[in-house]
RNA sequence: GCGCCUGUAGCUCAACCGGAUAGAGCGUUGGACUUCGAAUCCAAAGGCUGGAGGUUCGAGUCCUCCCAGGCGCGCCA
């Protein structure tokens, strides 16, 4: 929280310049206050006299010598300020404020972080979406550990997220689930079956096909039309039940299961496609009726009703977003979608223009392929019998908190090796486990305190100035960087600075563990140090929490 | 052919809207447990950030071109 302190304190400063004259009236305040490399800096640096010299037409060393003499005095905040370089500012925070943080976690205890950055703005937040014709794979589970770790993320910032999973439910991929079952279903009835090539062939098929008969065991008197139907709302219910439970294993539950079918059944793709026609952006050429994406930054113009008389896909979409905006109000909305979808975020993008909205409304977060290693190798991603590409398979075999984790550990945008293997093992090449450790051992160490008779001490009842070790301070940086680190991640949409925040602060928790006692004959720094013991234990369980991995008292 | 993403240590990846001497883990080599959990820690070695230009006080980051890999370019979903 000190560098946001520190860049609010700067942006004061950058008024009084302009009042001063020190600064033009016209000024992009574009500058950064971050913890340097190299610790000779300072705790943190700010490059503010260099960003401004130039538009100010000022010597930077000068600029920066003027913001500094201006901080300097705050000496409640800092130990010295001075003037590095080409024209840095660094920092050197006072170690009262340091030895200040157990104290404001304490206080905030698990909303130690929460920000107000959303300002309760509604944000939804789209992911997954599998299409209802079969169990989630490996690159679903990467979809639902990103999207469900940065809906908490922007809940603890402040938004007020709905998480939404998008049904597929309409189209020729569901005639054929329905035809897929009845086949099935015709076979288990002992009847061969030339089944084709371009069907649903999975196993979990048979099994469908298998309880489709028990639960409706007339089956076979319906005429053959109907009887594919009812094999198609059956394997779609049936499919969804495996989908959401797999979800649900997995520490994902959403607020909203949104069917495509509501989309034609109330009308929403002519409301939308209207709503656009009244605007002039639809027009008829070869039969088909086209939406002018290419007046809005797509690289052409794209069809929106078949000359059958068909919507496209597309079309559907144009409706299920008209609804999420200006149906159901949203401020923001975030679809996470598979990166071989890449070239179809230019013409959303479109839509979302031509509806009028702000660009930045809508943001799409492409995920990475996730490439399947077993032992290092890689393992092909055919779904044949006996292959391990399953969510379902993963979480039983690796699971759920390896799991999460590890999709975590990466961008999204950069794909994945997941080695089967190594998410199995219980070492430090499992990064989740050197995380979960840190908490445990500190879970540990409060019933080792107990059993010496020695009560947990409240931050106020303390000397902090006791932890005043070098990795005393490295672990009090750590916990006060907490609250930026989810800014971070909720401004950025990106999870995973999370991950990394959390392996540094158990780096510098087993770090400490091995260099001091927390418990020892001496009572004062016992008691400070079970402080710091505290606040450490309380972010890496809220962070954890928010990775939706567990955080274990024991392991 | 056009577009998007990626290219950083042997391997897997970081590097916060351009910042100071590019950082971790794994692997390798060598070390640390009679004391709070060794699923831990310490040290060493390891780099022309794919290549070439450019922009500026300053480039892994921005621009142009090239090379390599992935993906996408339907009246499919």
């Amino acid at each position: 929280m000190i560098a946001k302190i520190i860049y609010q304190e700067l942006e004061k400063l950058c008024e009084e310049a302009q009042k001063e004259g020190i600064l033009p009236e016209q000024v992009k305040k574009r500058f950064q206050v971050e913890p340097p490399k190299n610790e000779a800096h300072g705790d943190y640096a700010t490059n503010i006299a260099l960003s401004l010299a130039g538009q100010a037409k000022k010597n930077p060393r000068e600029l920066a010598a003027w913001f500094a003499e201006r901080l300097a005095f705050r000496q409640d905040l800092f130990e010295k300020v001075e003037i590095a370089g080409p024209g840095f500012i660094n920092f050197f925070i006072a170690k009262k404020y340091w030895q200040r943080v157990p104290l404001e976690i304490e206080k905030a205890g698990e909303n130690y972080g929460a920000l107000e950055l959303g300002a309760q703005r509604q944000i939804q937040l789209e992911f997954v979406s599998a299409n209802p014709t079969g169990p989630l794979h490996i690159g679903h589970g990467r979809g639902a550990a990103v999207g469900d770790t940065l809906a908490r993320i922007l809940a603890m910032a402040g938004f007020n997220v709905q998480k939404e999973y998008y049904i597929n439910d309409v189209g020729r991929q569901m005639q054929i689930l329905g035809r897929s079952v009845y086949l099935r279903a015709k076979e288990l009835k002992g009847e061969n079956i030339d089944f084709p090539e371009d069907h649903y062939r999975g196993e979990y098929i048979k099994d469908i096909a298998r309880a489709l008969l028990e639960t409706k065991p007339d089956f076979f008197n319906l005429p053959e039309e109907e009887a594919i139907n009812l094999a198609k709302e059956f394997a779609v219910k049936e499919i969804l039940d495996g989908i959401k439970k797999d979800l649900e294993d997995f520490g994902v539950t959403y607020d909203v299961w949104f069917s495509e079918k509501i989309l034609h059944e109330e009308t929403y793709i002519e409301k939308a496609l209207s709503f656009l026609r009244e605007k002039g952006l639809l027009y008829e050429k070869d039969g088909a009726i086209w939406f002018k994406a290419s007046e809005f930054g797509d690289e052409k113009d794209r069809v929106v009703i078949r000359a059958s008389g068909e919507p496209t896909y597309f079309a559907a979409d144009i409706a299920y977003h008209y609804h999420k905006f200006l149906v159901r109000g949203f401020d923001e909305v975030v679809d996470l979608w598979g990166a071989d979808h890449h070239g179809y975020v230019p013409r959303m993008k479109a839509v979302i223009k031509a509806f009028g909205l702000k660009e930045e409304q809508f943001k799409v977060i492409l995920i990475q392929m996730v490439n399947l290693l077993e032992g290092g190798r890689l393992k092909s991603m055919s779904t044949r019998a006996g292959e391990f590409v399953t969510l379902r398979e993963l979480i039983n075999e690796v699971g759920k908190d390896a799991t999460r984790f590890i999709f975590l550990t990466r961008r999204a945008d950069s794909p994945l090796d997941f080695d089967v293997e190594l998410a199995k093992k219980q070492s430090r090449e499992n990064p989740v486990y050197y995380v979960q450790y840190a908490h445990a051992r500190l879970a540990s160490l409060f019933r080792k305190a107990e059993e010496a008779g020695i009560t947990p001490p409240k931050a106020n009842e303390v000397d902090l100035s006791l932890l005043k070790y070098p990795e005393d301070f490295a672990i009090l940086k750590l916990l006060d960087y907490f609250p930026d680190t989810i800014e971070a991640a909720a401004t950025k949409f990106e999870p995973h600075l999370l991950t990394f925040y959390l392996l540094d602060l158990a780096t510098a928790l087993h770090d400490y563990y091995t260099k001091y006692r927390f418990l020892s004959e001496d009572l004062a720094y016992t008691r400070a140090r079970l402080v710091l013991a505290k606040a450490v234990k309380q972010v890496l369980k809220t962070g954890l929490n928010l990775l939706g991995v567990s955080a274990p008292e024991r392991m």
